[in-house]
DNA sequence: GGTTGTGCCTAATAGTCCTAGGAAGGGATG
DNA sequence: CATCCCTTCCTAGGACTATTAGGCACAACC
């Protein structure tokens, strides 16, 4: 009787295969086991549950995309990191959109395991890297990363979910969108008066 | 024997409130069987599948949420429609975590059924309604509605998946992201000579 | 009052998650 | 080399879910 070598990072691997493949709620134990050449109880001495597994595909997510981007946008600066930056996430969520569409749903997952994950943590710090180019001053700042990625996972989130219709094609607004991010980011408004928060 | 006067809409509303107090996922045909005091198998006369209840919840949420869209900018201009426009929108994420979700997933659904459900057209037909105060051409104008969904979507998805970590207060950030869009909107970068697309 | 159709039922199949307990491979130890 | 033990994977089974097929009873129309 041969061994499959199980792990959970093999299992999840299989899982996030799986779901870019089939779609993400087809990420089933039973699938991930025919696909490991393995029995459905096997995987629970590696993975808790199934929401742990989708847990695990959407921490794996968040890994890769962030080393991704890292290496986008390494040595670069300015408007050309901002792009570069940009279209790596684009990037990542449409070759891996099941794992992508993981990372959105509210995970109620071993907080341990969150915590050994380095991916969302580092992917926080690289966008205030990046941003720090553009000479905002906290709290600023931060409000300008969390704009930053509200509207690049809005935009492929949108996108994955085919919300922008034909009308014209979403790379030439892709396009536009970043330079109005730069422009923002350029000339980000002064908050009001008495307004230290 | 008393009839329990199912009907599409009915079983849709059943999901859509059980999407919202357990969670998307928790949405089985079972679960809204029971709620409904009916047995599963009768659902089946009114909706084809799991999948295109949950298809009909999506298209209920964008109704909804289109309709309160509509209701807050009502009779505003500007800065002011801008505001309430995306309050709205955040406000019914908050109030049905489960529908809006439920709006993510790509959907497979009934072409003929999204044909008749008016809301994801409208919601559009308002944005560039709104936006129109902002003296944008196309294809800017589509660019811009593109964009501001874009951040009004990651935005709520991403505060609702926990995204925000404690530092800074959601609600503080998103006022400065109005400004930030607003300003943004006032200012939008004219495009490169030579590109008329 | 009989007919017709609809609304909900029972029954059944197949697939799913997950637990419990058992057997067999691989490594450490005598 | 023999033994022990731990890990890995299995079999067996319970509970639940999605979906189909067919039946009965209620309601409306003639």
């Amino acid at each position: 009787m041969r061994r499959a070598g199980l792990t959970a990072d093999r299992v999840t691997l299989a899982g996030a295969e799986l779901a870019d493949e089939a779609g993400l709620d087809h990420v089933t134990m039973s699938a991930v086991a025919r696909r490991l050449g393995v029995k459905d109880a096997s995987l629970y001495a590696h993975v808790r549950s199934l929401e742990d597994l989708r847990g695990r595909i959407a921490l794996l997510a968040a890994d890769e995309k962030t080393l991704r981007i890292a290496e986008a946008i390494a040595g670069r600066a300015g408007k050309d990191a901002l792009v570069a930056y940009a279209n790596a996430w684009r990037q990542y969520a449409h070759d891996h959109p099941g794992r992508y569409l993981a990372t959105q749903i509210p995970m109620r997952i071993d907080p341990e395991l969150v915590a050994r994950a380095p991916g969302p943590r580092r992917a926080i710090e690289l966008t205030y890297g990046m941003l720090r180019a553009y000479a905002l001053e906290e709290p600023d700042l931060t409000d300008a990363v969390r704009l930053m990625r509200s509207t690049l996972h809005g935009f492929t989130s949108l996108e994955a979910a085919g919300g922008f219709a034909h009308e014209r094609p979403a790379q030439d607004t892709w396009i536009r969108c970043l330079d109005a991010l730069h422009t923002l980011l350029e000339h980000w408004p002064s908050r009001p008066e008495g307004d230290p928060a």
